[in-house]
DNA sequence: TCAGCTTCCTGATATAGATCAAGGTTTTTC
DNA sequence: GAAAAACCTTGATCTATATCAGGAAGCTGA
């Protein structure tokens, strides 16, 4: 099979199917039958890669569709009245982007490709007819939702009450921790995103993402190598996060 | 009708419906038809009301249902690793709390009463249930859940990056159009949450809510007496927070 | 009605992290 | 493959807001 090749630049069907992707069992398709599989795929289409900084969509466009992230990395962001990006999430493989759209009708951020990024679109009137017929999708895009507000949540902790050590830690244990889910390795990754991004991100200027991240590597923490992130000692990092260890206890540093 | 007693805290009906609910109009039963609200109101139990202090529900508890506020005001927070409380939200009537518990089963927060409040428990299984034979329904549920993504990440905007004046500005005109929405006024209104609160919600201390509050009112925005607010210079505190001037343009204090 | 909490306000001081500055490194572009 | 641009790091200084402290005002319950 071979990729047709399109006149624009969305426009291509790119040849592959939920059943065939390695991302399903992460995916909306988790927990679906085959042939309720079947029924998703024919209204999803694949598009053809976005380079790094190519956007999406926009702030303000009117919204259609949901995106899951096939492979690379997304960052959405909103502009506020200053003219300054707040980035509001980054985007890994299996991920949806999009869902802060249905209200509005209009997506409220604008979602752009960190680097060479591929998504599936998911027209999202299609998704909720089909979703009548299949309570499990329903049930499965419900969950994506709320799991959304809660981790969103969670970064409305980290953003109200940690210092600039527990959010860089929390980072990069988050990432970790996604990383693992989709069978990569959860200490050694590569940062998609830039230090002003990180920093953007946490509500930290870019020289204290970069101190934190030189302290942690001088403690033995971490490895730093341009954007080459190894976790040395993740019991620590995890400590610093304030997750609770084995004993059930949280820890207290 | 009279209000039945019963002998558990929570499992009085009291005897009300959707439609004559006076919040239908903001709540779950918008664009229903009138044959769909009794379907909805057959499977909402509605509870005794929570005194102050009440906990509607805990942290890490099974997830079984959504609650409609009906009266009064609700805080939700986690209680951090170090063991503080993290506000993450405050709830008003005819708005949905609880939908961050579907993903895992379990609530992620607890719910607090703040003020004698009474709530409609929604049994979500029978609501989603519901939700597949009214798709209009469904259509409310994904716009009630992608709203609070938008909101949540507006909050995020906020902590992130504005300072004491923008967050605590921010923080009274969102209540403002909240209770607007609802028919109370706009410029007037009382805070059911202490200064305390209000900072752990904007991340600041208490502190500096309450300078900022004197200093808001030593500079004519508005007038504080108490928990008694009343904006007298809406504009200039629209421009303070930067949302756009009727001319389309932002404004740029 | 008063004693004891809790909340709120205000001033003084401390500090985490921002900002400014400048040099080195990596990535992009042509 | 060289020049330009973007990004990263490190040091010095500044500042917004936290923290500490104490007193006033409001509630609460006997």
């Amino acid at each position: 099979m071979s990729i047709s090749s399109a006149p624009s630049r969305f426009s291509s069907k790119l040849t592959s199917q939920c059943q065939n992707c390695s991302l399903s069992a992460l995916c909306l398709p988790i927990a679906l039958a085959d042939e309720d599989i079947n029924k998703l795929d024919q209204i999803i289409e694949r598009k053809r890669p976005l380079k790094k900084g190519d956007i999406l969509f926009h702030q303000g466009q009117t919204f259609d569709s949901v995106f899951a992230v096939r492979s690379g990395t997304l960052k959405t962001f909103n502009i506020t009245a200053s003219g300054e990006e707040q980035i509001t999430g980054f985007y890994c493989p299996s991920e949806l982007v999009g869902l802060s759209g249905i209200d509005n009708n209009a997506y409220p951020i604008t979602a752009k490709a960190l680097e060479t990024t591929t998504v599936c679109e998911i027209p999202f009137s299609h998704l909720e007819n089909l979703s009548s017929q299949i309570p499990s999708l329903k049930h499965q895009l419900f969950r994506v939702m709320s799991r959304k507000i809660s981790d969103d949540q969670q970064m409305m902790v980290l953003l109200g009450k940690k210092n600039a050590d527990e959010k860089v830690a929390s980072f990069l244990l988050n990432l970790s921790t996604r990383f693992k889910k989709r069978g990569y390795s959860a200490t050694s990754f590569r940062l998609a995103m830039s230090r002003g991004e990180v920093g953007n991100y946490l509500g930290l200027a870019v020289e204290t993402v970069s101190r934190v991240m030189t302290r942690f590597q001088k403690n033995a923490l971490i490895e730093v190598d341009g954007k080459e992130i190894t976790i040395i000692n993740l019991a620590q990092m995890q400590k610093l996060v304030g997750i609770a260890d084995d004993c059930g206890r949280i820890a207290d540093i």
